[in-house]
RNA sequence: GGACGGGUGGUCGAGCGGUCAAUGGCACUGGGCUGUAAACCCAGCGAUCUUCGGGUCUACGGAGGUUCAAAUCCUUCCCCGUCCA
């Protein structure tokens, strides 16, 4: 078991990474109370893909974990009906108890990647929010006014855009609110975007006559595209579920820019080394590709084991340095057939194109090689009379093994 | 309930009777350069058939209609927004 912290050494942790606390006293005050600390923080019931953007909020819970605090990962599978409005999303199918539990099992396998099993408690929102009568939940809304809910920024914008908001999503933050005043929450983490509704829970918890939980936000980290912020219906995520070569991949294809930020919102090196880190690309002391490859090769190795990062990196080196073949490519079969047949044809059938249009265009455009060999001619035809392993591949990336068969 | 504006391809946004599979930006895909980076350059970006010239089908909120011809005009329905009540 670690030492016990004082509330001062304690308090200097959590600020590390921390973007706002509010308020600093305030949690100082809480800790020195000595009691383990009740810290919430929901999680959405619809992604149970946990990607980075979530481990930064998820070593911090696992900070105050390890500082002895007790950690709820709260799954909003009630308010998971509305729908964050803090996202785009308008409109979301309900979903059925079997799948929230499904996720809730799959959150469980990812989460305890970084989270300690023993000290965590998984919830449901469900839980208090299913239960309250329309009366009680009117009850709720008259703590709370229009005029403040509109303040976020999110409805403003909106408003100004003239886009719609639907009741509904107004009542957002108010569940999520009251999700604190049901746990009776010292503190709740979350996203800075999440600022306002982890807010709206310290304002309903006093009305509830409770004392109002600290909030502590996490920076958002930017997705693969270096624009918007990490989520999996953007695309532009890295699970921390996906095998080694998938995270260094990824983690490779981010510009130099983002790769400080990610340096800075994902590993424990400090702001100092990444300055130095920086300045030594400048200088030219640093080949920036390694330093990239540094990253990779910690993120895949945190989740993945060292060994099997190691073999990540061995493997893109020969891929793309050397032009080489993974180890694992998408096996396919394909039966024999007399006559030779359009390439692109083969390609529609096997689904390596989604059509033959599309067959077409990447073989014009230069992207289709079969065993090492550029196809040229779109109208081209392949002898696949008898039977062997072929290798076609499409793009920088789509390796794919055909076995044809008799 | 009333007045007005609007619903176009992944997205934003032109087009407002034919030459429109629909200008353009973004996103995306492929190629080039490179470090699977950025920037940049080139090409593509509904499906299908093709003797590679082109043909066919499906698409501009839904359904009807006018017309030789409609994303474009009319009717109606649905949806969204703004202002008024």
């Amino acid at each position: 078991m670690s030492m016990i912290k004082s509330p001062e050494e304690q308090l200097k942790l959590l600020q590390k990474g921390a973007v706002e606390i509010i308020r600093e006293e305030e949690l100082l005050r809480k800790l020195r109370t000595g009691r383990p600390l009740l810290v919430k923080t929901g999680f959405d019931p619809t992604a149970p893909d946990l990607h980075l953007g979530h481990t930064v909020l998820l070593q911090k819970m696992k900070q105050f974990q390890d500082l002895g605090h007790s950690v709820v990962f709260l799954i909003g599978d009630f308010t998971g009906l509305i729908g964050d409005p803090t996202g785009r999303n308008i409109t979301r199918k309900p979903m059925s108890r079997d799948e929230i539990l499904q996720n809730a099992e799959t959150y469980k396998k990812q989460v305890f990647k970084i989270l300690d099993p023993e000290k965590t408690i998984i919830d449901f929102n469900s839980r208090w929010l299913s239960a309250l009568t329309s009366e009680e939940f009117i009850r709720l809304c008259a703590k709370y006014t229009v005029a403040r809910v509109l303040e976020r920024d999110d409805f403003t914008k909106r408003l100004k855009a003239g886009l719609p908001i639907s009741i509904h999503e107004i009542l957002y933050p108010l569940a999520q609110g009251y999700d604190s005043v049901a746990l009776r929450a010292d503190v709740e983490l979350g996203g800075t975007d999440q600022k306002f509704n982890l807010l709206v829970g310290r304002d309903l918890q006093r009305e509830y006559g409770q004392e109002p939980q600290v909030i502590l936000t996490t920076p958002l980290l930017e997705g693969l595209d270096g624009v918007d912020k990490m989520s999996k219906s953007l695309g532009n995520y890295v699970g921390i579920n996906e095998p080694a070569r998938e995270i260094y991949g990824k983690i490779l294809s981010i510009t130099d820019e983002l790769m400080f930020k990610y340096y800075e919102l994902l590993t424990d090196l400090t702001l100092d080394d990444i300055r130095e880190l920086k300045r030594d690309i400048a200088d030219g002391r640093k080949h920036p590709k390694r330093v990239k490859q540094d990253l990779a090769l910690v993120l895949a190795g945190r989740y993945c084991g060292a060994e099997a990062a190691r073999q990540a990196e061995e493997e893109f080196e020969r891929i793309f340095a050397q032009k080489g073949a993974p180890d694992e490519m998408i096996r396919l079969r394909w039966g024999c057939e007399e006559k030779p047949v359009p390439i692109i044809d083969l390609l529609a059938k096997l689904s390596i194109a989604k059509s033959k249009a599309e067959a077409r265009r990447l073989i014009e455009a230069g992207g289709v090689t079969i065993d090492g060999v550029r196809v040229t001619d779109p109208l081209g035809r392949l002898d696949i009379s008898s039977p062997r392993d072929m290798q076609i591949k499409v793009g920088k990336r789509g390796f794919n093994l055909v076995e044809l068969f008799k």
